[in-house]
DNA sequence: TCTGGGGTCCTAGGACCC
DNA sequence: TCTGGGGTCCTAGGACCC
């Protein structure tokens, strides 16, 4: 059995953990840049703003509801975040970090030694709001894609009191036949709109299709193992997280500027600052990366410009994988450089991670690089390590960004041609001193 | 005026290798 | 010059998720 778990609307609860004067009200969470609603409260919900609605279209009716719209918070989010998984951990013999919200237990045996399944679950769910404020609902099924299921319809129903199992033949058709087939997990906007087109409309129409069918008109294999997995026939296992984290396989870090950029430095700085951010999380992770993509965007909504609204170029290291911040940066300057074309305006840039690998395992040597290359040379590779270890000791003790590369440094009292807004930002009330909550 | 960011998996074609 | 299967890597694109 899988328990799925996850948090209640959870940017706004983490807010609410903090902020009382929040509860009750419509709250919503903004994006980066304030662009848009990202999570909602109950009474927001209830106002009927949409998830992923653009700010500026909901800003009145918000006002006119007395609501509080918030920048992004993701240190704080990210900190409740471990906090939550810590306590699943401390309950289940496995869980998989699915997302910063959710997470997969396995839930085999756990009902041995201390009640029934429900009761069990029911004592989780009680611990989690008790040691972090945050409350949660969990689905409880044979497969990942059921427990899924169930925990959308224990958010829907509150008389479920947060806990759904489906573990019989009944309990599953009947939720099947409750769910529209685009709350699957699995079926997003372009599927949701083909199925309606074949009459299929809920969950459990979609069970009953054929092999073929699902291979033809649902992405091959992937359809086919979603249908199955309706069926309580388990196409995916659990992975569990080492130490309550998720390892990812590419790490990326882009940002919409705060304004339109046309200047080639402007560019890098904020290139710069993006691939600075992205090789901290690759140390973070204990990786090196093989392969970089570097990307500049243009205005998609803006109908004088002819697709493609984004260029991107990819490359293989030729000195092999690196997780050295001042090496990715000067292979990114040569790709931003063949990318960047005058008179065109930019409003996004990214970066992206690949071929993540641990080092100083089954790695692939150069055979052709020269000895004395800096990429290759093992002393510089030591100096480079070292280098790094010390800039994220001093960033991690003295902030983010204390110390960084020259190209994104601006000069001093002026901000960043590429910087966003943030303007509605809560404090950081646990991971940074001056922030904690004083009551008194 | 304002419309996000960070991920995963799969497919398919071409180049190249044995 | 033509024959054939099996494999990897790369690139691009599409769909999905939170």
């Amino acid at each position: 059995m899988y328990g799925l778990v996850d948090c209640n609307n959870f940017y706004v609860s983490c807010e609410r953990v903090f902020q009382p004067r929040l509860d009750n009200r419509p709250v919503v969470v903004l994006s980066n840049n304030d662009g848009n609603v990202v999570s909602r409260s109950a009474e927001a919900k209830q106002l009927g703003i949409p998830m992923g609605a653009p700010f500026f279209e909901v800003r009145e009716l918000l006002r006119h509801h007395q609501g509080h719209a918030l920048s992004s918070n993701y240190a704080l989010y990210g900190d409740m975040s471990r906090r939550v998984m810590a306590r699943l951990a401390a309950h289940a013999p496995a869980v998989e970090v699915y997302s910063i919200d959710e997470a997969f237990l396995d839930l085999h045996g756990l009902t041995t030694y201390c009640g029934t399944l429900d009761t069990r679950v029911q004592a989780i769910r009680r611990d989690v709001l008790a040691c972090t404020g945050i409350p949660t609902c969990v689905g409880v099924a044979p497969t990942k894609t059921l427990a899924k299921v169930a925990n959308r319809l224990a958010k829907k129903h509150p008389e479920l009191q947060g806990v759904l199992r489906l573990d019989t033949a009944s309990r599953r058709e009947r939720a099947l036949r409750a769910l529209p087939v685009a709350d699957v997990w699995g079926i997003g906007y372009q599927y949701a709109g083909k199925l309606a087109t074949h009459g299929i409309r809920t969950a459990w129409e979609l069970s009953q299709v054929s092999e073929a069918w699902a291979r033809k008109h649902l992405g091959g294999v992937v359809g086919w193992r979603l249908v199955q997995e309706l069926l309580g026939q388990p196409c995916q296992d659990l992975n569990p997280s080492e130490d309550g984290t998720l390892a990812r396989k590419s790490i990326s870090c882009s940002r919409s500027f705060g304004q339109r950029l046309t200047a080639f430095d402007d560019l890098w700085g904020a290139m710069a600052t993006y691939l600075s951010r992205a090789a901290e999380k690759l140390r973070a992770q204990g990786d090196q990366a093989h392969i970089l993509t570097v990307y500049l965007s243009q205005d998609r909504y803006d109908t004088r410009v002819p697709p493609p609204y984004t260029r991107s170029t990819t490359l293989t290291l030729p000195g092999g994988p690196t997780s050295d911040t001042l090496q990715l940066l000067a292979y990114a300057r040569r790709m931003l450089e063949r990318l960047y074309e005058p008179g065109r305006v930019y409003v996004k840039a990214g970066v992206v991670l690949d071929g993540l690998e641990r080092p100083g395992r089954g790695q692939q040597l150069s055979l052709f690089a020269p000895a004395s290359s800096t990429a290759t040379n093992p002393l510089s590779d030591v100096r480079a390590q070292q280098l790094m270890r010390s800039l994220d000791a001093l960033n991690r003790q003295f902030g983010r960004g204390t110390v960084r590369p020259a190209a994104t440094v601006t000069a001093a009292g002026q901000s960043a041609p590429w910087q966003g807004k943030a303007q509605h930002k809560s404090q950081a009330f646990t991971t940074r001193l001056e922030d904690l909550l004083v009551v008194g």
